[in-house]
DNA sequence: CACTTGACCTGTCCGC
DNA sequence: TGCGGACAGGTCAAGT
């Protein structure tokens, strides 16, 4: 769930809260969680500080001053909450959080830095982890090298997604669009909502598109991606950002979770099926299959 | 090789 | 009320 958008809207919420702040403890249970902890942490954590935090695609790498990073991957259901020293509530603004205390029974690690504030890692269904990495080499981390371009650089734009989807010719451009390897940051919902702003069916052959489609789904992306940035991202079942705050991006979804709906374009009711093995929410009349 | 399915997990919801 | 099963959906490994 958390997408690009919820990826950067943490980073945004990380950079305000922890930059030039010091590790002092690390503790986790679920070894999983954190697989190369043990290592590694007393040198290349402890004591060091927190330098900048960059994002690609729907990861967080957290570049400390050891010349060690915290790559991060939130997968399903995976939490970053800032939690400041004076409080477990954090930040003296518990009803703004949809967080109660931490931790909790999803919390898989907790960082504590120097002032006695607190980085907690929960991810209910622990798909999510936290790596520790030398900085010269998160280049060479196999998800990277495979990583599609960012979709909101300018560099993106209809020829550099029409290249891209050229090997996918044969799969449907949801399936395309899921794919890392094509785009980075591109999850379920996002693809729902720029298939429908872009009036493509989800399970369109890749090579039916024509340059037109091409094009306006390349800006569809674009402008769907920078409206849920803008608005928080999108909490449908458990996101939250940095503060422990929800997004509002669905209040302003034209089909993500609104099948039985009538679509805000034409009013014909909005349906969900399954492509790619994913529930794909579309309008069967602006979203005509080719 | 391209593409699909299953595994990894937990919590929620639905039908019986 | 309890219980089994489907479902949620990001990524990798295994299978077709």
């Amino acid at each position: 769930m958390p997408e690009l958008p919820e990826v950067e809207v943490i980073r945004l919420g990380l950079n305000e809260l922890i930059i030039g702040k010091k590790f002092s403890d690390v503790e986790f249970d679920w070894v999983k969680s954190f697989p190369n902890a043990k290592n590694d942490i007393k040198l290349f954590l402890l004591n060091a500080k927190v330098i900048n935090i960059q994002r690609k695609g729907k990861s967080i790498i957290i570049n400390l001053s050891s010349n060690y990073s915290l790559v991060i991957h939130l997968r399903m259901t995976g939490q970053l909450i800032y939690r400041g020293e004076d409080a477990q509530f954090g930040g003296g603004h518990p009803s703004e959080s949809l967080v109660g205390n931490l931790p909790d029974k999803s919390t898989r690690v907790i960082f504590t830095f120097s002032d006695k504030s607190k980085l907690f890692f929960n991810d209910q269904r622990k798909f999510g982890w936290v790596k520790l990495v030398p900085t010269s080499l998160i280049e060479e981390i196999s998800f990277y090298k495979k990583l599609g371009p960012e979709p909101l650089l300018k560099s993106f734009d209809a020829v550099v997604l029409h290249e891209r989807l050229l090997r996918k010719a044969n799969t449907s451009i949801k399936a395309a669009l899921l794919d890392q390897t094509v785009l980075a940051g591109v999850g379920n919902i996002y693809a729902d909502e720029s298939l429908w702003t872009a009036k493509i069916h989800p399970a369109t052959q890749v090579k039916k598109l024509n340059i037109e489609e091409t094009t306006k789904l390349t800006r569809a992306i674009k402008a769907v991606l920078k409206l849920s940035i803008k608005n928080g991202g999108s909490t449908d079942r458990n996101y939250v950002n940095a503060r422990g705050q929800r997004g509002n991006y669905l209040v302003f979804a034209n089909v993500f979770r609104l099948n039985g709906k009538p679509c805000k374009r034409c009013g014909t009711i909005i349906i969900k099926i399954r492509v790619a093995g994913r529930g794909t929410h579309l309008c069967p009349s602006c979203q005509k299959i080719k």
